[in-house]
DNA sequence: AATGAATGAGTATTCATTCAT
DNA sequence: GATGAATGAATACTCATTCAT
């Protein structure tokens, strides 16, 4: 019987290594030290170390895009329901430093493949449509829906360092600083 | 003689090489190949592989602050000088991407280390005197210097990111996505 | 109950593996999922691999010269006994590729130990013997019974690979380039 | 400098340890050790194992045919010709019993593919025209002259095993042992 | 200063075998 | 008997670094 809970206990360790050390700098003989298996039982429920890198980003992007995902289909855009979702993602963030600092690491590896990020393709497109419809509805500026996603992501990430960092209860002026850049002034 | 020319094709080798494969998939034997120098050599010019990459990281550090240093001691804050500033950088990325890139890849890298940090606190420090002048002056918003300076860091990354892999021209649309989300508004 | 079908299993799926792949790119796990096993079960049949490629040589070995043990022990030296047999082997061969190939195989292997071959010796003892009696009766020349034999062998060996390659239909000419080398020729 | 010798070095370490223990059963590590040289060594003079497997198989077959190379080219199809081309062989066989029990072992093995097997074609085909030579001439049977090559190589590999076994300094009757099984006997 | 052959510790991965269920 | 997860020693190969020339 596969124990599921060893799986975890290995990407836990992993995780945890990964961050601390880098990817490369982290032995899947470390792994499995952390994780308290032989060398060999890694490969039992990896193929590779490419594949457990690969598996344990996914996992934490389909949590990370999961915060989201059910807001995103029912709601319409609007300031407060934008800003509850940054919420979520800020409090995720802070209560999963590890997770949070692995995916960004990973972004930024060559581990990520366009085959990689073609797995959420279907998530960031509602993410675009969302955005489209808040230009649409004359909420924001008319600047690419890309750019203003990216912008988002930017934002949320170094904010999320900062507040980790600082130990801040700030959010909303993090918030607005965002917003206000991207919200359209009515000129009448 | 140093030949510094030597030292100069092995840091432009080395650039390539990390930002195509990573730091960690580029051995210091393909760096030589790439550099045409003996594998030896390389040991002459830098004590280890380690020294290389923090001397590749400080030199092209060096170069990014340099281009606002002489902005930042004579002018006052303004919505004009900071703008002259940030289309310099963002020139800069433009113009040498690999930097750039190397630049981002490093900072979220095990390479960046406290002591390389430390390396560049003045510079840092004349950021926040700067900022902390537009706060005083009511420019911008009264958030903390190092967010604001974090925000503005973030905000050039990926927008070089934008402008480079969409070729785009647009520019003054992007930083006041960035401006008006700090700066202060009247308030009569 | 030992199940005698499952043991045989084993030992087909191995044989075709090992003269795939050869025996030493044969994992036992594999030759267990080509014998819809368990990678254990394997165990219960043979101590370990060492012990299932011997009983598998064994097996075959013992096929083959069960061929012709019956002829053997009745007949008389002659041409024509002796082309019988021959062409018994040689007919086993040309159905038996794998059977064939694998005892190559393992004869040039250093699986190939004096305690295998001890376990044939009773078998080569009745094969000399029967060498012996063609020479004593003049049908072949005197050269070393064991010469003799082993000239059999290579050339029932390369035979059988050249008829299967070729897939050929003939068969006497080739028993006769090896019988006139050594038959002795009267002289009056 | 490449030191040739030390590459020899690790090739007669390969070629004793292969003919020992198998290609399979014999480590890079213990050749390294064999050879005095450190584990990474072996990898200046080879690409990988496979490679170091080749070069000496190539090296060694090279070698063998070179015993035969400048007569085959002038001399014509005879008894005399062949049997001293023949007995050259077995010479080399009986002074150099390691490289052409290696020769044995790689041929029937899965290292042996086309490609190795397509560098020696020119010296096969060069054969091959020596042996049609004999039967246009009505030397020997007509038989398949790639038959005739395979049945001598075949008797010269038991030949050689068998002399080397016992030791025995006889060869004319071996050799026509093999050449009365093919020579044409006039019918007048 | 420059070379590049040599080093050997370190890495990912495999696989025969065991044993609790 | 049967299972298959678990083991860990062993393997091919890499690469930062050294040093004699």
């Amino acid at each position: 019987m596969v124990e599921e809970n060893k799986k975890k206990r290995i990407l836990n360790a992993a995780l945890k290594l990964f961050v601390e050390n880098g990817i490369d700098n982290t032995s899947t003989s470390l792994i499995s030290k952390q994780s308290d298996i032989a060398t060999g039982t890694l490969y039992i429920y990896f193929q590779n170390k490419n594949d457990l890198i690969n598996e344990l980003y996914i996992s934490i992007k389909q949590e990370f895009f999961g915060l989201t995902r059910s807001d995103l289909s029912k709601m319409e855009f609007s300031y407060e329901s934008l800003k509850r979702s940054w919420l979520k993602i800020i409090d995720w963030g802070v209560d999963n430093p590890d997770k949070f600092r692995f995916m960004l690491q990973f972004n930024s590896s060559p581990y990520n493949t366009d085959e990689t990020r073609s797995k959420f393709a279907e998530h960031e497109n509602k993410l675009v449509e969302f955005v489209k419809e808040g230009i649409k509805n004359q909420f924001i500026k008319d600047l690419p829906p890309e750019y203003i996603l990216e912008f988002l992501t930017a934002h949320l990430t170094f904010t999320m360092d900062y507040i980790v960092q600082t130990n801040t209860k700030e959010r909303s002026m993090f918030f607005d600083a965002f917003f206000e850049g991207i919200k359209l002034y009515y000129t009448s």
